[in-house]
DNA sequence: ATTGACATTTGCCATTTGGCGAATTAGAAT
DNA sequence: ATTCTAATTCGCCAAATGGCAAATGTCAAT
């Protein structure tokens, strides 16, 4: 069995324990097996990320709290789930674009950006011919 | 050979296409053999939520953005571009397609239009001489 | 102490994940 | 067409995941 420093499964276990569910409960609730809970609270397995979204809501994280707590967000990414109206990263898409684009079926949408990605393409392969 | 239906996978490509990256490099920047990131991406495996980690920033996606693409977040949860592109007059804009414009800069975005009005006005032109 | 009812842990196994190296395919440049 | 090179896919394998059923542990109430 791994030995590895086990914050996760500590967590769980804690949060269970206070609510309080037994492992079959929680079992029951989240559709996961209790062995396989029972390993993961002591660190025998680790839950992957279907795993851990199905036991969120029954142990009343919320499911970017425990992906973040298992190290599979960085902790300042989630949380935020604000602002967020018309910038995709840093950059923002223009609103005549968006608007001109919007007015096309989806299909055309995506070829746009097949056609934008074919000229990219090109674009490389010339810069490259240069060096 | 699950013929699931693979959103995923194509996303990634077309991200990494994009950029662009060859499999290899994405492969090295990430630390993900690239023969998994190749069946990932024809959807023959599934990302592990470590795999979608090593990934994303080579990708240029936000860690939780690429967690919802990939089903393990709700959408509500995190900032991605979901539905929140709402509606243009009655029609919707793709939130891929959103993201992919908004990572060029405004004046490729016009000019992506600019191409998509030559060639409907060329299509006009010929379903004119059909007639 | 013994029984009974649950809760947790363990043994075992099927399935999936992900890496390595070989084979195949795609593109360039003759 | 041919050859050379890089990119992708395939075959195989070790390791990990997760479920089921049996074993073990816990704790009341006799």
């Amino acid at each position: 069995m791994p030995r590895v420093n086990n914050d996760l499964g500590r967590i769980i276990k804690q949060q269970r324990i206070t609510i309080p569910l037994t492992l079959q409960e929680l079992a029951a609730t989240s559709s996961v097996s209790s062995s396989h809970l029972g390993r993961i609270e002591r660190g025998e397995r680790f839950p992957s990320a279907h795993i851990l979204r199905r036991i969120a809501k029954p142990l009343g994280f919320d499911e970017d709290e425990l992906f973040t707590l298992a190290g599979f967000l960085s902790p300042q990414t989630s949380g935020v789930a604000e602002e967020k109206s018309a910038t995709y990263g840093n950059r923002r898409l223009d609103p005549y674009v968006a608007k001109v684009l919007a007015e096309e079926s989806i299909e055309i949408q995506r070829a746009v950006i097949g056609i934008l990605n074919t000229i990219k393409l090109v674009a490389k392969g010339m810069s490259k011919g240069n060096e």
